[in-house]
RNA sequence: GCGGGCGUAGCUCAAUGGCUAGAGCAUCUGCCUUCCAAGCAGACGGUUGUGGGUUCGAGUCCCAUCGCCCGCUCCA
């Protein structure tokens, strides 16, 4: 059975060297990881056969590496920063979150002149932004009134008030798209008190109903740094000319090199490119370990395909490259995610794990028409989570990119002419005598959601030594102790809730508890383990028994049990491990050394000899080192050596110059 | 960001507001013909997440802050 709670792979994480929390010394910052020793040759072997499995194995792929900064331009067109850099607004009532900006221009404009003239006395007049629209409104009066400069400019609360009555007046001196831009900066900077908002009556445009509204905040998805070293005041024009965005996916960096690519390896279409990179998202909430961080890396391939009109008969139209695609990614999974020592019935279960779910339209994205992402249920209460989504961005991207395309195409792409673009991201199909731009099929899989899927679905606690019968004896009779304590305290807590007081226990969580530890219990001794996390469940807090039962019942567990990553041995970090049966005698070191030294230049291969023989076997095992190698004194007479296998723990003696053709095929899955 | 929980050695956990904060495991150093945890001896390891406060005295109580976990949001 794979891992039953994150935690536990979590554990092991940061136990043997996968995954740090970041910058742990300054007491860590949220959702940045460091990958350790073990993690990166994980990482880096999940990439590699990826890499190799779309790009070498087929004959219509390319790679990439595109720079993480690119200019703000691509950000813009390709529509991240508008639905990226959101200001957004919650309503109490019904928990919605709205833009503000959208939510203001729905209102009534006399209810923003309102908004301007009540918030206005609360303004804190040594901010900049103050400053700024005081600034604005005096450089619109002096348009509407044909006033002095000075008088305009000026900062006061006249002109700001001259302006609030005027807009209720309905004579704006300014645009509602500037006005509400003002506001919702603002807002921004608490300038705007929610008292304030909630004083005037916003209304919910779902409901129709004046909503209870939430101070307003930036969700700002995108991180944004400056190119050059001159520093300059945010929103600023000096600011905006040099600010750059770290990319939010490596996909625009495969479209702007989406004619380098084709001109240079003299691609026809259909074809992809492929790129392994990192990416960066300010999410709302990042959390579960490493399932949804800031910084993240993904695995994305953009495969150009013919657009509907040109497809011939018995050519694969864009619905169908995108159905191909979902199947070979989804067979990719399964394969990496399955240990070659798998049995079938286990090899149904991993796969009952992993699904295709297709995005119902609501969830789409701004550039998708359809979108597929394929899940993993992930242990405990994370559950169904998103690995990799095989997208159809039709011709949204090159189109958004390019200049002079057709008013048809602008409109039904909702996109506006680009007039920054110096290039029409066009191909000249030869077959069909035809300048078009491509479709695009994207399969965007999570690099790092990757390690954790497969860590997941590796992990296995196995009992290996079966406990005695005495000790499950003590185990069932400590089980009827907790059991008889927990009735009584589930009586004193209904008496208690009787009397219309706070009880120390609720009575349902706690016989829920009772009932999965009878269970498994009933299931001795192949359950060993899930009685030991059933003592986790949350009505066996606070009961007196369960915190004596728990420390032996532990180690009993630790005793029989081992952990081990059933890895797929293409991405198992260490590939081999090479122990003497003893280290004191120099010649077995000597050998054992050897050995691990005839190897280190094709993967990675570690010694150790700092412990017994069962130890170094059970280290490897919980790091998911497919063989491990054990030179003993026969070796030294007849050249052979133990070749131990994880999964079965099986042994075989093998010659020393037997061992490249014995292993080589099996670290490859075969 | 809001609500709930947690934070003591590398890990798992102890310590009625009261002596120099303990134990197991791990790690390191010796000794040992032990192939699936556990041989023996010794050593290392801590400003109790951080910063304030209450107190004669704080790991323990209060406040703030940071981090993690669980819910609400999402999408690789």
């Amino acid at each position: 059975m794979p891992a039953n709670s994150l935690e536990q792979v979590r554990n092991l994480c940061m136990r043997r060297g996968f995954v740090f929390p970041g910058s742990a010394v300054y007491g860590g910052v949220a959702s940045f990881w460091d990958y350790g020793p073990l993690g990166v040759e994980l990482l880096n072997n999940i990439k590699k056969a990826w890499w190799q499995d779309t790009i070498y194995t087929r004959n219509d792929m390319e790679g990439l590496d595109a720079a993480v900064l690119m200019s703000r331009k691509v950000w813009q067109h390709s529509g991240h920063e508008a639905t990226f850099g959101d200001v957004l607004i919650e309503n109490r009532k019904n928990n919605r979150r709205h833009r503000l900006d959208h939510l203001l221009l729905d209102q009534d404009p006399k209810l923003l002149g309102e908004l301007l003239e009540r918030s206005a006395p609360t303004w804190d007049p040594s901010d900049p932004q103050i400053d700024n629209l005081a600034q604005f409104c005096g450089s619109w009066l002096r348009h509407h009134d044909g006033q002095d400069s000075k008088v305009g400019f000026s900062y006061g609360l006249e002109s700001i008030q001259r302006i609030a009555q005027l807009i209720k007046k309905g004579n704006s001196p300014v645009t509602a798209a500037n006005f509400v831009f003002l506001l919702t900066n603002l807002a921004v900077r608490k300038q705007l008190a929610v008292g304030v908002l909630n004083e005037v009556g916003i209304i919910d445009p779902t409901t129709g109903e004046v909503g209870d509204w939430l101070q307003p905040r930036r969700f700002m998805g995108m991180f944004v740094t400056h190119a050059g070293p001159v520093q300059a005041d945010p929103g600023t024009e000096e600011e905006l000319a040099s600010r750059v965005y770290l990319r939010p996916e490596t996909a625009q960096g495969i479209f702007m090199n989406f004619a380098h690519v084709q001109r240079a390896m003299a691609r026809k279409v259909p074809f992809g490119v492929a790129q392994i990179g990192k990416a960066f998202r300010n999410e709302i909430t990042p959390g579960n370990f490493i399932f949804r961080t800031r910084e993240f890396e993904q695995m994305e391939i953009e495969f150009f395909i013919k657009p509907p009109q040109f497809v011939k008969e018995g050519e694969k139209n864009d619905q169908q490259w995108h159905e191909e695609w979902v199947e070979q990614r989804f067979k990719w999974w399964l394969r990496y995610a399955t240990s070659p020592s798998a049995t079938l019935e286990e090899r149904d279960a991993t796969a009952s794990r992993f699904r295709a779910r297709a995005q119902t339209p609501d969830e789409l994205a701004h550039y998708a028409k359809a979108t597929t992402d394929i899940e993993y249920l992930f242990p405990g209460s994370l559950g169904w989570g998103e690995i990799e989504g095989v997208a159809n961005r039709t011709d949204f991207d090159l189109s958004a990119h390019s200049k002079d395309v057709p008013e048809e195409d602008l409109k039904r792409l909702k996109l506006e002419p680009n007039h920054d673009s110096t290039e029409k991201l066009d191909y000249f199909d030869p077959d069909a005598k035809a300048r078009y731009i491509p479709w695009v099929i994207e399969p965007s899989a999570g690099a790092t959601r990757a390690m954790l899927t497969f860590l997941c679905e590796a992990y296995h606690d196995e009992v290996v030594t079966e406990p005695t019968k005495q000790q499950i004896d003590q185990i069932k009779s400590d089980a009827a102790m907790i059991r008889k304590n927990a009735e009584k305290k589930i009586k004193e807590a209904q008496k208690e809730i009787a009397a219309g007081r706070e009880a120390k226990h609720d009575p349902a969580t706690v016989e829920a508890f009772l009932n999965l530890l009878d269970e498994t219990v009933s299931r001795l001794p192949e359950s060993l383990t899930e009685v030991l996390t059933a003592l986790d469940h949350e009505g066996a807090q606070n009961l007196e028994p369960v915190k004596k039962f728990r420390p032996p019942t532990e180690k009993l567990v630790e005793d029989c049990t081992r952990t081990v990553l059933r890895l797929h041995p293409a991405l198992a970090p260490v590939k081999l491990a090479v122990f003497p049966l003893k280290k004191n005698k120099p010649e077995l070191v000597e050998l054992a050394q050897a050995i691990k030294e005839r190897f280190q230049r094709h993967f990675r291969v570690v010694y150790d000899d700092s412990a017994g023989i069962g130890r170094l076997y059970r280290r490897q095992d919980e790091i998911g080192t497919p063989f491990c190698i054990t030179v003993d004194f026969e070796s030294l007479e007849d050249g052979t050596v133990t070749v131990r296998e994880r999964d079965s723990m099986e042994q075989e003696r093998v010659k020393i110059d037997d061992l490249p053709a014995y292993l080589l095929p099996r670290l490859q899955g075969e």
